[in-house]
RNA sequence: CGGGGCGUAGCGCAGCCCGGUUAGCGCGUCUGCUUUGGGAGCAGAAGGUCGGAGGUUCAAAUCCUCUCGCCCCGACCA
């Protein structure tokens, strides 16, 4: 926390790693693989959870809950969702000092025990929809675990809907997908590519996967969210049938999606600097911090005085804080909210009560270039501006990266270049092979096939056969 | 699971190769005084089963064997 973090340039994951325990976000459990989420970096995942769960609701979704232990014969009736998840599983073997005669597996999604409730509530086609969410955690047991990215414990909510039609259930596949698209963007300040993920990328058992590509700023690519258009896959499995107008028995066809804590790791790397973390507006825990300057008992006392009358100007609609701690000087201060990434300071001291103005600094613009005096009285009006004006600069910001490090190769030897240090927009046939090529010619993989289209067809980048569809190439977390 | 690195005070490390009094240093913590507009200064103090077990030796943080854990790189990663 005192001393100065790895420059980002130097060393991106050093850089990352440092942020987040310098800002008190989280720590190592003591547990491999597991993380302590800290009150700064939860209450940073409250305000994610606030602005996805309100989202929800807006769409007509509802919140329950379902159990961790999940049967593991469960597990087993989809076939390529056991595949894809039996690797990875915790398993409860003992229970109540016995051995448990079926093994139960600690969750590392829920379609199953959903599916399996869904089967007894729906009977019919009034019935449906179902549109439920669960905010819950998961385990799956991650060989390589990063904080936030990934961890073998994590937050997350998952919404799991059964529908009477398939064109439903695509409809509701691509709603959340656009959901999810409006927080990151508005939100989280991050300008998210939404698209269909290639049959390799797929969720295990899913006809179809969305998710939400984000470039970090050291240009990789992080999966910040899924939705899947399950199909009729785990209705077969689960036996989730309802009768439809005519009296005869149909599967429902459903979906699922969700967003982890995982998106907190997206807008540390998406914003931070080499201060620390810029955490935008609409998400910061603290949107506002006042540091008071003083130097003798009467200074104090008038600067005190005149912070309770900012504090009562700003009201309630602003995530406010004082920092009245005596034993840090002022700089010390300056640094410890700048690698929280807090959105703007006021500093105020004697100087600015005689010329009744206040210190501005905003968190975007590190240095003098962010620094302003304004006066005291018009606080009320420009904070939330200035508020408004750091969120869509941090936004304008990432848009601008993203979109210079996004190239368009024209030929295989560009796309191997171009993979390396960004994402690369190309046209691919599809194959399996050619996605396999590219992988191990450059790490990179196929991140999405953005929905956003340019209509006519080109030739695939690796083989040149033709192709419908442009997929984004890049190296991932 | 393969390769590498590291476990010594709350944190970061030195000491180990070449065994030898009471195991050091920086930061932080506590007390006091002076300070406070970009990471304050001085003085004093507290804080250690040297990751664990076994072995060699008159003597082990140091050498040997085993073991546990963590981090990094790779493979893997809905």
């Amino acid at each position: 926390m005192r001393d100065k973090i790895t420059p980002r340039s130097e060393d991106y994951s050093e850089w990352y790693t440092e942020v987040i325990r310098k800002a008190e976000l989280a720590d190592y459990a003591p547990v491999r693989g597991c993380m302590v989420i800290r009150p700064y970096g939860y209450e940073l995942w409250e305000n994610v959870k606030a602005g996805l769960d309100r989202r929800f609701k807006e769409t007509g979704h509802e919140n329950a809950y379902f159990p961790l232990f999940v049967p593991m014969s469960f597990i087993e009736k989809e076939a390529q969702h056991v595949e894809g998840f039996a690797p990875e599983l915790a398993v409860v073997t003992h229970g109540g000092g016995k051995k448990l005669e079926d093994p139960l597996v600690v969750r590392p999604t829920s379609e199953t025990v959903i599916g399996y409730m869904y089967s007894q509530w729906i009977q019919s086609y009034r019935d449906l929809p179902v549109l439920i969410n669960q905010w819950a955690n998961v385990v799956r047991w991650e060989l390589r675990t990063r904080l936030f990215l990934r961890t073998m414990e994590f937050l997350w909510q998952e919404g799991h809907t059964a529908h009477a039609t398939a064109e439903e259930a695509q409809e509701e596949t691509l709603r959340m997908l656009d959901v999810y698209t409006d927080f990151a963007v508005n939100d989280a300040a991050i300008p998210v590519i939404p698209g269909r993920k290639s049959d390799s990328e797929k969720f295990p058992g899913a006809n179809a996967s969305y998710s939400i590509e984000a470039m970090m700023g050291d240009r990789r690519a992080l999966q910040s969210g899924t939705s899947h258009n399950l199909g009729q896959n785990f209705a077969k499995a689960f036996d989730i049938q309802y009768q439809d107008g005519n009296g005869a028995q149909q599967y429902c066809w459903t979906t699922s999606w969700g967003v982890s804590t995982r998106m907190v790791g997206a807008i540390i790397m998406a914003h931070g600097d080499d201060q620390g973390l810029v955490l935008p507006p609409r998400l910061a825990p603290t949107q506002v911090v006042i540091v008071p300057i003083y130097r003798k008992d009467a200074e104090q006392s008038t600067v005190m005085e005149a912070i309770e009358k900012i504090e009562a100007m700003l009201g309630q609609n602003i995530r406010l804080k004082v920092d009245r701690r005596d034993e840090y000087s002022p700089g010390w201060k300056f640094n410890e909210w700048e690698l929280k990434g807090v959105p703007l300071r006021i500093e105020i001291g004697p100087r600015d009560i005689a010329k009744d103005q206040v210190v501005l600094a905003r968190r975007d613009m590190p240095g003098r270039d962010g620094k302003s005096f304004v006066p005291l009285a018009g606080l009320a009006d420009i904070v939330p501006d200035t508020l408004t004006n750091i969120q869509d600069n941090l936004l304008g910001r990432a848009i601008e990266f993203r979109d210079t490090n996004i190239s368009e190769p024209s030929d295989y030897n560009s796309l191997r270049a171009a993979a390396a240090q960004g994402f690369a927009r190309a046209w691919w046939c599809g194959e399996v092979a050619c996605e396999d090529k590219i992988k191990d010619d450059t790490k990179a993989t196929t991140r999405c096939i953005p929905l956003d289209q340019p209509g006519e067809g080109g030739n695939c980048i690796v083989c040149g056969k033709s192709a419908e569809e442009i997929a984004i190439f890049a190296r991932a977390y």
